[in-house]
DNA sequence: TACGACCGAAGTGCATGCAATACTGCACGG
DNA sequence: CCGTGCAGTATTGCATGCACTTCGGTCGTA
């Protein structure tokens, strides 16, 4: 077991915030108010702060801190289309027998999916699960690496926009499709289905406004 | 301008001396005598690797401070084709009039290095500066980001490898071809030659083993 | 010899301290 | 009214201090 470093936790925790905007957007951090609310030093809250500055889920103003930076509906318009490409580049780069393999556990989220679905629950988990098991079998840890920097920088945008029943129903139903194309090891049809899963998604995010 | 902070500074000396061997590969990094050497306190150091430990340069091991990942054959067969697609997909996302405003500035890099080649000088810097002209028009700047922080990891490789002279010949003239390919506005040949150009790299590097 | 427990030194991870910079509010002048 | 200068405060960026973990070597025992 990896010993938990308070950096990594912190950094977690501030993710958090951020994603479910506890911490507001196009706001500054404060370092001394964040590490006594959060019971910690101003050193590992600073830690984290830097790796996520890295990551690109804040922003660092030499002198003034660490920012959210403000929501950008450009930024959601290069966001999803980068990450769609992540991800099938992650689907390509998986033999397919191994991702045959998923398709129990793929169909499984799913299932959760729409009975969380039908008592109005919490879908943007279980679709980030969903996703991971997608791309789990990349033989490529690099680019799981940057999908994991990336996805977090989506999420924010996606979080608003879940809850929007309709939607939802069809992008399981392009779930299914997807695992089907997976388990008759259909891999091109798969990429494309999940190319037009990301698109529909960010289409639907932008008639919201 | 950005004031400089110490730590960014510290990461660039710190990733330069990863890259050319003066941090060796597989060893770890003593704070406190790389501090001192840098004349600089642990803290903003601290700071400087754990930003270069989320870009992947270096691994933290909990209660061991930071590792020089050794060199793996598995990891350059990941990441110059990891590489070859978002430079793809760089150039995929710029508009082509603004690619093809680019053709100057590429030759006169490709000119330099030819130059370059003759007196056996450093070719690999060159090759970052075409690359990066290359890929400048990218409208998406998450993947520019991405790109940035990948392209230290390959350079790892890279820099030992560079110095056969066929290859780089042969390098130079795919580049020109790439240039020429964007002059005339053909982006699917260009990013075509890119790819190649980029597996054709990985091809001689594990030639020489 | 091989193996393991123990002990001191070294090193990391986190807390605290300090100086320089940036922010806030107000007075003043245009 | 709006902009400008200035003093005091707040906040960051870096240095230093401290406790706990890890590492290296030695001893003892099988």
């Amino acid at each position: 077991m990896t010993r938990n470093l308070l950096r990594r936790d912190l950094a977690e925790e501030i993710t958090a915030r951020v994603l479910d905007g506890r911490i507001a957007a196009d706001s500054r951090i404060n370092e001394v108010h964040l590490a006594r609310e959060l019971g910690v030093s101003r050193t590992p809250l600073r830690e984290a702060l830097i790796g996520l500055a890295d990551r690109g889920l804040l922003v660092s103003a030499p002198g003034r801190g660490f920012l959210v930076p403000p929501f950008d509906p450009d930024e959601a318009r290069q966001l999803y289309p980068l990450v769609a490409e992540l991800e099938s580049l992650a689907l390509r780069w998986s033999s397919p027998q191994d991702l045959a393999g998923l398709t129990g556990g793929l169909d499984r989220i799913t299932a959760e999916m729409t009975a969380e679905l039908a008592r109005q629950g919490d879908l943007s988990t279980l679709d980030d699960r969903w996703h991971a098991l997608l791309v789990s079998r990349c033989t490529n840890p690099h680019l799981l690496r940057l999908l994991e920097q990336t996805k977090p920088l989506l999420k924010r945008y996606d979080a608003r926009y879940f809850g929007g029943v309709e939607r939802s129903k069809e992008s399981i139903d392009e779930h299914h499709r997807i695992a089907e194309a997976i388990r008759v090891s259909d891999l091109a049809t798969a990429v494309e289905l999940l190319v037009r899963n990301w698109v529909k998604t960010l289409a639907y995010l932008e008639d919201m406004g």
